[in-house]
DNA sequence: GTCTATAGTGCGATAGAC
DNA sequence: GTCTATCGCACTATAGAC
């Protein structure tokens, strides 16, 4: 038999999201976290810098995504329909099982303002990476932070309507509608009378 | 004689930003910060929440200009218009003569990743406000908070380009081009060929 | 795997302003 | 007397150093 069982952080993981939503992120010890799956205080901090971070991971896979739907865009594709592809390739990673663990998920986050800080911290990085890929495709600056930046609010506003109550939509459809709202409320407010 | 010094906040964040640029936010504890304006480490965290803290105030005015100037639109304007005008109304506070201060703030929230996080928490706060203002004014979502967000990317895009080495504009020119760039760019991916 | 510095909190005491 | 700013001390947990 190992001395040790496989997949620690996976456990961590899950130990760390039950002990947040049962008492609170901040009432949770990490020492509780690491005893809960036969480990020490140590052994938590070897696999997640700090005691947010264990809620953040995977971001390396969607960011991936991210871009892998980017690289598949038209060159000539204007900013934001690439960054729309990007989008829509992100939407493999919340299929509709996956819905419920996501709601649970961000209620712990919203409501904890300093995992709050690390989702928006995480987020901006996205947000950079995209804006980097874009400039690297050509597109000057500020137009690839601006398209960049408003992908990722499309993404954000989409992600809290998928897991809200009653919504039905895929994640995919949720998006689009969002994205569609964007164009309009540009056009909206750029079209003369 | 005072027991104490007026303008004790004041002090501290004028100590703190001074040690954070020379030797780095981590290198810095409060209790130097504390002993620099002959406080103990205690007053400290009795004007300020935490350590990062001591850099983001005055967050509250910045909110009620912007919430000032969104107020003074048209009844009957497009939400982006809406939130260009509470854009307008910041301007004030970014007056030349602070340009070299703020950018030396930002040198060190940049530089450290928990106080981006604070940073972004803040920015965060301030959006919500927005696209919550914008509903009052019967705004509907998901409308309210993509034209507030996208308000938030144009301030923070704009003040990014305010400090960057070299720009003479004011923060309110730099600010239009900005808003003027994302409607094109918004145009550009909407507008049938 | 242990040891330690530091952030941050709770409660109480003190000293001045009013 | 009340109110408020400061200090002192004991304490926990995180996070990093050794």
């Amino acid at each position: 038999m190992a001395r040790w069982q496989p997949g620690a952080a996976e456990r961590l993981q899950a130990a760390a999201l039950e002990l947040y939503l049962a008492r609170g992120f901040e009432q949770t010890t990490v020492a509780e976290i690491a005893q809960r799956v036969g480990l020490t205080e140590r052994t938590f901090f070897r696999h997640f810098a700090d005691k947010r971070e264990v809620l953040f991971d995977g971001q390396d896979r969607l960011e991936q995504a991210f871009l892998d739907g980017l690289a598949a865009a038209p060159p000539d594709a204007p900013p934001l329909a690439v960054v729309a592809a990007a989008l829509t390739a992100s939407a493999d990673f919340f299929p509709d099982e996956r819905r419920r663990w996501s709601a649970h998920r961000q209620a712990v986050i919203s409501a904890n303002p300093s995992l709050r800080e690390r989702e928006l911290l995480k987020l901006a990085g996205l947000a950079g990476t995209l804006s980097e890929a874009l400039r690297a495709r050509g597109v000057p600056d500020p137009t690839a932070t601006l398209a960049a930046e408003s992908g990722l609010t499309v993404f954000r506003v989409a992600f809290t309507q998928w897991i809200a109550e009653g919504e039905r939509r895929s994640f995919a459809d949720v998006q689009l509608a969002v994205l569609a709202e964007l164009g309009a409320m540009a056009a909206g407010a750029t079209a003369p009378a």
